[in-house]
DNA sequence: AGCTCACTTTACCTTGACGTCAACGGAAAG
DNA sequence: CTTTCCGTTGACGTCAAGGTAAAGTGAGCT
């Protein structure tokens, strides 16, 4: 039998509230099984959690996020679904494509900016240094 | 004499509303000259808006983007000042290392799909073309 | 039976990031 | 002088993403 896991050890693994994954839930972004009235996570939606909160990370909204992971297990059959589907994708793809960039480029100035305050502080401590002979 | 521009001009080259860029203003993230009561934008104000654009589309809050817009053009002088502000480089560095690794690791899986989808679309067009002869 | 514990729903509250609307200022054009 | 623009401040509205508090359910222990 398949491992599943109860809302409150979801919640901390995943470094959350409760509350915030009832509202995902709430948001139709996660849908797990019911037993009586106890919410029972399966790997899915473990599997589900994860994709939303590297979502998040990357700074989607909720609504962004469920189109994507509803992107995720889609599975597309008449043709024009899919080339619907390939759009969706080629445009998220966009969208990273430019963020990654957005990173690139601050990690460069971030590199500079520290290479400038190491020297700087070489040179102030070798400075004491001289100073304090 | 160095150009100089309105709020509009800024905010359509910006793709937002002037309302925003004066909540920025009002947040402390832009602090244009001011020619009797309007606001009077250089050319660093709109590397600052260029900036906060970025932030933006990487994520962070305002105030986080505050925060790293103010570092670089922050120059500090004394050692501990120094230190701090290499912390806040590199704790930045770490958020944006793993932000592309999210990237890197989505663009992976979308590239799967993509490809995926493409065969299934070509073999449905053979298939359709066969089917019709 | 009473108690605890984990979980549930319902409902209102908060914070951030703006939008919207009202009321007004000044300059430039007809 | 009136109209037309563009701009201003200030107050209130709104939407997303949860927080928080209240009250209840059910299983299991003692």
């Amino acid at each position: 039998m398949s491992e599943t896991w109860g809302i409150a050890e979801l919640a901390a693994e995943f470094g959350v509230t409760t509350r915030t994954i009832r509202f995902y839930e709430d948001k139709d972004l996660i849908a797990p099984e019911r037993r009586g009235q106890r919410r029972v996570y399966h790997l899915r939606d473990k599997v589900r959690l994860q994709l939303i909160m590297r979502g998040k990370r990357l700074g989607f909204s909720l609504d962004e996020i469920r189109a994507m992971v509803d992107l995720y297990d889609a599975d597309p059959t008449e043709v024009s679904q899919l080339r619907l589907f390939l759009d969706k994708l080629r445009e998220r793809k966009g969208l990273l494509t430019i963020q990654r960039e957005d990173i690139d480029q601050v990690l460069k100035e971030i590199a500079a900016r520290e290479a400038q305050c190491e020297r700087l502080l070489s040179e102030k401590q070798t400075g004491a240094k001289r100073a304090s002979n």
